[in-house]
DNA sequence: CGTGATCGTGAAACCGTTTCCATCACGCGT
DNA sequence: ACGCGTGATGGAAACGGTTTCACGATCACG
């Protein structure tokens, strides 16, 4: 910057400000003091900058799994808020290593970035520890999934509400047995769809022949749904708590030759990209994924920017996606009523 | 740092050492440190540390799609890694705007990041700049997708024989003609593939019944597939430059009323998670991913440490998988033939 | 008692920016 | 002509840690 500074004639503050408030200069300077550092290559030194700043300007996104499909929309909409705002995303997948959560947390503490998202709805460090009440006043968000303390932050949609919605539609296209494949014990998205499914079942007067836990995976959800139309009393539908389990349930549908939607609905949750692709294409529950993504940096940002001021939730409107996999109830229910035995066309 | 030092009865110097290099310290004053600043809730300045170090520590991954699956398990392979060695990773996706990249890696120049891995073909910067010249002095290593400038050290697979090998099974099922759904055109990894499938199938002596580009994605193998099942002397097999266009190419079967592997075999390439749970299992070729990732960090982090000696490409096995989407090809070829004449069953 | 080896001590320099405060020139209203 | 506000610029002190260096203390060992 020195040499900078030199070469073109100005004093060293001149050139910060060239670099942080380039308005202040009158355009001549601003013209000679970028050609010099082009001349000279130079560049900001971004470490520099943050030390005297304390701010990095970098954002970090904590997430238990970055294969999930879930994420890549809302991590889309992450950055693009991120990138408007002029800051840099860190991401770290914490895998299900919790104390990797806790040293991925700790570069808040060290000044390396300004804010925290979390998609994940363990919140890092122990209950009650130092590391968890500081935590509770610094720049953190919580998106998709709640953390259990309510000063944090939190967007995401309204999953009693959505699951709820899944049960009155699965009520209005005829189903009158119906089961549930759920997340992991546990979970706050896992309890809310279950409530709001059990809600609705209720609402609506339809039986539950059954619910198990999944672990998100496809396979998980196949194992599931497999069981639970082994059981006596079949469900004619199936809601999974997510796209992927949903996909599993028609995986085991198949495998017990049964084919969706004929002989079983089956209704997912998050509508992920490959939601709309599958054969048959998934019935499910939209999220706003992208717009989630953008609100959550909106509102880690003004955390950041206004300081530990509890907020009021954002919940982004969630979506019924009607597609291919769930249809009415198969006839044959009817025919085993005996009421109107029909032949089979 | 002061203030811990004097808790702790210690100098400053002592405090510094105890977080830089533990072990040159004896246990007792080492655990003395560590409690004075638990106690006082102190934490090493990140930005400080970087400043003063010129490294900080943190590895850039570029990528073209964060969404993209192939690069999941590639993501885990990189982070594992670095983590071992002590890094931090930042995560950048440049989606198609090359300006972006540009501006990520212009962090490199800024002392933000110690390195680059660049899952994107393209390297920033416009050839013949300063950002592209000082870029092939940096720290930077291409993973999976070769960039143009031979000096960056290069991790991936043999694309060409992979592709030879899928020619070679196709061939040793029994088919005659074969047709290729490739990448989009100015990419390695597109040219590669196709160039090792051309070989192997004149090899072979099969016959390519056409070859046309998608972009990767479900919908385009699909729009692809479908113009060369349309077209005249229809392949009984088709070979998809990845795994998403061959789940493309499946669709397009089914639409047709082909049903796959009876009718018509399809092969992929990278063996994404889901590659398995597909019904058709897809037949594949399976990359390394989490290797690779490990590979690229190991590459890296000794240009770092070593500085810019031209190293050798590393090249990891790929493995074909074969699972259900390619068998031999449909005996309708016969009946075309008016050998047999078989009524339908 | 001498001899290394190991551990700890102050003090000072350094990293590259930002920012507070002062300076300076200039144009304007009176 | 004078005082003054304004906008551009300069000087110097942080910011918070790391490194270095010469040197003092301690300790085990022969």
């Amino acid at each position: 910057m020195r040499d900078v500074a030199d070469f073109a004639g100005v004093a060293l503050t001149t050139v910060s400000r060239a670099f942080s408030a380039p308005d202040k200069l009158s355009p001549a300077t601003l013209r000679r003091i970028e050609s010099a550092s082009r001349e000279l290559g130079y560049t900001v030194n971004f470490n520099a900058r943050s030390l005297r700043r304390k701010s990095s300007g970098m954002l970090l996104v904590l997430l238990p799994d970055i294969g999930n499909p879930f994420f890549s929309l809302v991590l889309k909409g992450i950055e693009s808020a991120a990138r408007e705002g002029g800051r840099v995303l860190l991401i770290g997948d914490t895998g299900s290593d919790a104390s990797l959560a806790d040293s991925c947390a700790g570069q808040l503490d060290a000044g390396a970035v300004d804010g925290l998202i979390l998609l994940d709805g363990r919140l890092p460090f122990a209950p009650g520890s130092r590391g968890r009440s500081r935590l509770l006043l610094a720049p953190v968000v919580a998106l998709s999934e709640r953390v259990e303390a309510a000063s944090v932050p939190f967007v995401g949609i309204d999953n009693v509400r959505a699951a709820r919605d899944v049960a009155h539609l699965l009520a209005d296209l005829g189903h009158a047995r119906v089961a549930h494949v759920a997340g992991p014990a546990g979970n706050s998205l896992t309890a809310d769809r279950r409530r709001g499914f059990d809600e609705g079942v209720a609402e609506r007067g339809l039986a539950l022949t059954g619910a198990l836990a999944g672990d998100w995976s496809i396979v998980s959800g196949e194992r599931a749904a497999a069981a639970l139309l082994a059981g006596p009393g079949r469900p004619t539908a199936i809601f999974a708590a997510n796209d992927e389990m949903a996909i599993g349930a028609i995986r085991a549908a198949a495998a017990l030759g049964l084919s969706v939607p004929r002989d079983l609905a089956v209704v997912g949750f998050d509508d992920i990209d490959f939601a709309a692709l599958h054969a048959p294409a998934l019935t499910t529950v939209r999220q706003p994924r992208f717009a989630m993504g953008r609100a959550a940096v909106a509102g880690l940002v003004e955390r950041i920017e206004a300081g530990p001021r509890p907020r009021p939730p954002v919940i982004l409107p969630h979506e019924i996606v009607r597609r291919d996999s769930a249809g009415p109830p198969p006839r044959s229910r009817r025919t085993e009523d005996k009421r109107t035995p029909c032949p089979r066309p």
